[in-house]
DNA sequence: GTTAAATTAAAACAGTTGTTTTAGAAAAGT
DNA sequence: ACTTTTCTAAAACAACTGTTTTAATTTAAC
């Protein structure tokens, strides 16, 4: 049949060009024209524009967001199990590390978590809001979980330092595949996931597991 | 004479939604029409809409870069006299609380520290290609400080632990006044401008001086 | 093969976009 | 007072926006 390649391809092009032109900025002409569909297919298929970018967003999120919530509980089984608190790197990594892989688990994979990205950082968004819906709820998960990790630092700490982290890994997942950056000499543009990963969790498992008080 | 007022008017009203907006979700006969002045007035002293995005950059990142600049320079300055390398922590707190504590330096600055963190984080937006031409020289500067403060770290982990660090500053910079983050309980929404200035130095700090190579 | 539903194609819709034009008012220079 | 420049006001411009409509075509059911 026609209509899932149709429904397919609409949401490939989407992903593509949400990602890099922003959701506003992408016209459904620019979309429908790569996805080589008819202009109405979008309206027919999904209802309105925005209901396109809840969909693009729904497609990857929901699996992606089932990995990253079984990886923390895993952790806090395992902690649970041993009599022990949950770590913080562990924590940190089980959230960190399906985002960062999730990339090269397929062709599209790359452009939504540049969109993913986008959207963390989109503080007013339309963009943002849809994506604050779908996240929330794991969000809680792993604050909760890192406050159980750190039990010494203030939860107005803890909250801040998650964000700090947050922050850090949409901004690494944002640079993914540009290119106009200003590289300084000797630095190679970009290593393998692995590596940056590693990099990423050993810079905000330090910064998070900084004892408190701070002298 | 009215000249200065209407332009400053415009860049007010631009500064403020484009923060708010985005560039591409706000039109000129909104920023004309909470300036008060009238449609033909933006191209009339700007040229066109992106010219106008340009001003918006100049009015405040000129004098803002010219503080952090100055006091990258003060810190190396000291370690040069000291004979002693630049420390890591004063080396970012020079960066960083110009940046946040810029807020407080006017009205219309806490709009600019607004759209300066979504600049920082629009990957390949106009905004973005702005942005990158005013900040490359002080990026340029903050890197080889930092290179010269971990000579045991290699340069391409000290770009990353840098990106990191300027992704948690922007990520906290653009949540800035945004109250539609679930925040959980027990939590306060926000600090004072210092106290936050001070977790976040804290944490990037932190996860820059780890010891290379990482265990 | 006929009928009914699903899907597409193409055009049209009303509204908004950035920009320009035209005319007139205000300010400055002489 | 007069001229020239500076700026504003209002309307108009063509292009583009998301969405809807109308008709045609494909797909499925019987």
């Amino acid at each position: 049949m026609s209509i899932p390649d149709t429904k397919e391809r609409i949401l490939d092009a989407a992903e593509y060009l949400f990602a890099r032109r922003g959701f506003h900025n992408t016209s459904l002409r620019a979309i429908t024209s790569r996805a080589g569909v008819n202009l109405a297919a979008v309206n027919y298929h999904f209802g309105s524009k925005y209901a396109l970018l809840e969909a693009v967003f729904q497609r990857r999120l929901i699996p992606l967001n089932r990995l990253r919530r079984d990886n923390i509980e895993r952790v806090r089984e395992a902690a649970r199990r041993e009599g022990r608190r949950p770590g913080v790197r562990e924590t940190l990594l089980a959230f960190i590390e399906p985002t960062l892989a999730f990339r090269k688990s397929g062709s599209g994979a790359e452009d939504y978590i540049v969109l993913v990205g986008r959207a963390m950082s989109d503080p007013e968004d339309t963009v943002r809001d849809v994506f604050i819906r779908h996240i929330a709820p794991l969000f809680h998960l792993l604050f909760e979980t890192l406050r159980e990790a750190l039990p010494e630092v203030p939860p107005d700490a803890v909250f801040w330092r998650l964000q700090f982290a947050l922050g850090a890994m949409s901004h690494v997942i944002s640079m993914a595949g540009k290119t106009n950056l200003p590289l300084p000499d000797g630095v190679t543009p970009v290593g393998d996931v692995e590596s940056l990963t590693a990099l990423l969790i050993d810079f905000v498992s330090t910064g998070m597991e900084r004892p408190w008080p701070v002298q």
